[in-house]
Order: structure tokens, then C-alpha cells, then sequence
DNA sequence: TCTGGGGTCCTAGGACCC
DNA sequence: TCTGGGGTCCTAGGACCC
């Protein structure tokens, strides 16, 4: 086994609210909150008032009444975070990015140029400071959840190295939520066990875990409790689906509200998957009630599709279905597209519309040659004057946007 | 004026095949 | 008049992560 710690977890903290506070000085030592309908990121002044991401914005406020809420500099994040991430690959090319803000990175082999790798996660929480002016924690360990913890337990602004030959008694006096993979569903079963420690957790009998969790869950627990982690460093990722959904506030559950919904959702799915000769045969639709209860559907299709209108029908006669199935569902709060099963789809999309397994139901899905040809000029057209140079002209959005496509396409992956 | 948006992985039942 | 057994794919739901 390899006793050397190497893996490095860099994180950057507070990130969009270290970014706002960078350019407007103003904001500095405030307590600010990146977002408005819902907080997308909260400042360390605002976090000790209790304010969390993904809190609606009005319950910020009720925490933390000087609350300063400040509009998204995307650009700036993906600069600043791309900016970030590229200092690790000065040190070397194991580099895994796992969001905007954070990466693992493997040292092994370069210690010999650059130092231990204590002294290179200095060396890269000094070049971030110095270089961009933003604070970034880092952890040093073994394995990648070990890393993982260890910057967790560096924050804000800190580095923590995990000792190979103390490295349970790290671990084993932490809270379980630390634990990747542990959410709140699984910490209210662990608790109610009385296990509140990762230590208590290694100490419970593994079927017993099992039992309380299921048995993947209770199984990656127990070896992750026990420091087992083999993940290795991987530096390339390929995208097993992608989706796009759209809070909507209360809206009836009737078509006119839907079909205008699914083409905007449809089309933003539609068109990164072609921005990358991707196509996906396997659709799926979710649909949320005024309960916030959501229920999927999802159709697998004989050929994959890349066609802005053809994920749209098919999407729209899922979500028929869905709410045939619901008929006492009056209100509907978010519907989503999804599709997966990706494949590499290169020059021979025209063929694909003829394929359609449902051909003989539409006849008219002859039309896939044209809407596929309409579908790559509309993308030459956006490529060159941007996004909302043109569309589809059903897809304009009423009322206000709840989060703002700056941030959607931050959070959009690489496919 | 309740609760964003983009993903991954797991489970369990049923269909279908050999 | 009894009803195997393994494998794979599809579908729906759910937990989790950033």
C-alpha cells in the first residue's frame, strides 16, 4: 500500500462570495449572499448567521437582516475558478476537477521538483492568494476522501495535512455528515442508531449497517469509516446524460403552460448535446406538484436523437402521460428534461430521424431531416451572435427567471 | 412569497431471453 | 398442472453531491 499522503483536495472557499467580495472592496467583511430567489453562496459572515446555499433568499434575510444580496458576476467565477484550477496543473497533469471550485491532485510524482507535498499545497494556497486575491483550503492525505475531509476541516482559508500513521485517529472523532455520501436522510438513520461519529460508525457491525442503509450504501460507509477508499485520480470524465429543468412558481398542469416549457427546456439540452456530436436515446420527463412531491417518466427509444423538436414531442407526450397518471394534480412547480444513454453521434444524424421507432404513429417524421437541418443553422446563428440571437419563438419565457442562465451554465457539466 | 439547477449512482420490480 | 435459474434491459423512485 502506498504510505506516502499525496492526494491533494483544493477547495475554494465561499467561492462566488469570495469573488464578489474580491471585486467590489465595498463588500469586504460584510456579510453578502450571492443570489436573490434562492442564495447560491453565502459569505463566511453570513454563514455564521446561519446562512446556508440553497436557501430560499427570504429566510436569509429573516437570519441575517443586513444581509447584502449581490447579482452573479458569472463570467468572472468560471475566469477566476478556471484560473484556480490551472495553478494544480503547473504542479502536475493529475488533475481532476470535480466542479468550478475544487479538484483533486496527485503530487506523487513531482515532489522530487517541487517539495513534499505540504510544501506544494502551500506553495499553491500562496499562488491563489497572491495571484487571483481569493482564499482556498486544501487538504492533504493518502486517499481522496481522507483529502477530501481534511480540507473540509481546513476551512475557511487553511491547509491540513492527514499523518498516514494517525490517520483513523483523524477520522474516527469526526461527525458521519463529513463523510461523502452521507446526506441528511442517511445522518437521521445513522442518529437515530446513535451513531453520530465516523469512529462510532467503523465500530457498528457491518451487516448492521447494512441493514439500516441498504447494502451499497452501508458497504461504502463501512470501508470509507475504515479509511478503505481505492478511488484513483481520474482525469477525464465523459458525460452519462444531460438534463435541464425550470422552477415555473404555481402553473396548472395544462398544455399551453407545459408544451412552451418542454420546447425551452428541450432546446437547451438539445443543443449542447449537438455542440458536442452527442445524441441520447433514453428520455426522461420529471414533474413536480404544488406538494413538491416529483414523479419521472421516461421513454428508451431504437435510435438516439439530437433534435431540439423531437426531444420536445417525445417529452411532451411523457409528461401527458405523467399527469394522466395524476389526475387530481392541478398545480404544477418545476418540469425537467433528461437524456442519457449518450453515444458519439458524428456526421450521420440525417439518417436518424427515419429510424424513429414511433415513425408510423407521426407521419410526419420526415420532418426530422429539416428540423435537424433548422436546428444546426439556429446553432451557426448563436455561435456567432450568441444565445438569444434567435430561437424558437414559443419558447420566450414569461415572468421573471428564478435563477439566471449565468448560472445555469456554470453548472452545466462538460459533456 | 416556501424550497434552484446540473449531475451521479443505487434499488427494486418486471419484461424478456436462453 | 407445474412453474427453474441466470442475465440484461427498462422504468420509477430516491439519496446525494456541487
Amino acid at each position: 500500500m502506498d504510505t506516502t499522503a499525496t492526494i491533494l483536495h483544493a477547495d475554494l472557499d465561499a467561492f462566488y462570495a469570495s469573488v464578489e467580495q474580491l471585486l467590489n472592496p465595498s463588500l469586504r467583511g460584510k456579510p453578502i449572499a450571492v443570489g436573490g430567489g434562492v442564495v447560491l453562496a453565502a459569505s463566511y459572515e453570513a454563514k455564521a448567521f446561519g446562512v446556508r446555499g440553497g436557501m430560499p433568499g427570504r429566510r436569509a434575510r429573516e437570519l441575517c437582516p443586513q444581509l447584502i444580496f449581490v447579482g452573479g458576476n458569472f463570467k468572472d467565477y468560471q475566469r477566476l475558478g478556471d484560473t484556480a484550477i490551472k495553478v494544480l496543473g503547473d504542479f502536475t497533469p493529475l488533475v481532476e476537477r470535480i466542479s468550478i471550485d475544487e479538484a483533486f491532485a496527485d503530487v506523487a510524482g513531482c515532489t522530487h521538483l517541487f517539495g513534499s507535498p505540504a510544501d506544494i499545497a502551500a506553495t499553491i494556497r500562496h499562488r491563489v492568494r497572491t495571484e487571483l486575491g481569493l482564499p482556498i483550503s486544501v487538504g492533504v492525505a493518502r486517499t481522496k476522501h481522507l483529502a477530501k475531509i481534511a480540507s473540509q476541516v481546513a476551512k475557511p482559508d487553511g491547509m491540513v495535512l492527514v499523518d498516514p500513521k494517525t490517520e483513523l485517529e483523524f477520522l474516527h472523532d469526526l461527525p458521519v455528515e463529513l463523510m461523502w455520501g452521507v446526506g441528511p436522510v442517511t445522518k437521521a438513520k445513522l442518529t437515530e442508531r446513535g451513531i453520530l461519529t465516523i469512529g462510532q460508525l467503523a465500530n457498528t457491525p457491518g451487516r448492521s449497517i447494512e441493514r439500516l442503509l441498504g447494502t451499497a450504501v452501508g458497504e461504502k460507509l463501512s470501508a470509507l469509516a475504515w479509511n478503505r477508499d481505492p478511488r484513483a485520480i481520474r482525469t477525464q470524465h465523459r458525460a452519462r446524460s444531460a438534463g435541464a429543468q425550470s422552477a415555473l412558481g404555481s402553473k396548472p398542469a395544462v398544455e399551453s403552460v407545459f408544451k412552451p416549457a418542454l420546447l425551452h427546456l428541450a432546446d437547451r439540452v438539445a443543443s449542447r448535446l449537438r455542440a458536442k456530436s452527442l445524441a441520447g436515446s433514453t428520455v426522461t420527463v420529471r414533474v413536480r406538484f404544488a406538494d413538491m412531491r416529483a414523479i419521472t417518466r421516461s421513454m428508451t427509444l431504437g435510435a438516439p436523437i439530437s433534435a431540439t423538436v423531437m426531444l420536445a414531442e417525445i417529452a411532451e407526450e411523457l409528461v401527458r402521460v405523467a399527469l394522466t397518471d395524476h389526475p387530481q394534480e392541478r398545480t404544477i412547480t418545476l418540469l425537467a428534461i433528461s437524456i442519457s444513454q449518450l453515444r458519439k453521434q458524428p456526421e450521420i444524424q440525417l439518417d436518424l430521424p427515419l429510424e424513429l421507432p414511433d415513425e408510423k404513429r407521426r407521419p410526419g417524421a420526415k420532418k426530422g431531416i429539416a428540423r435537424w437541418i433548422a436546428d444546426r443553422a439556429i446553432d451557426t446563428i448563436r455561435d456567432r451572435f450568441g444565445r438569444d440571437a434567435v430561437g424558437y419563438a414559443a419558447t420566450a419565457l414569461d415572468g421573471p427567471r428564478s435563477v439566471p442562465d449565468g448560472f445555469r451554465e456554470l453548472a452545466e457539466k462538460e459533456l
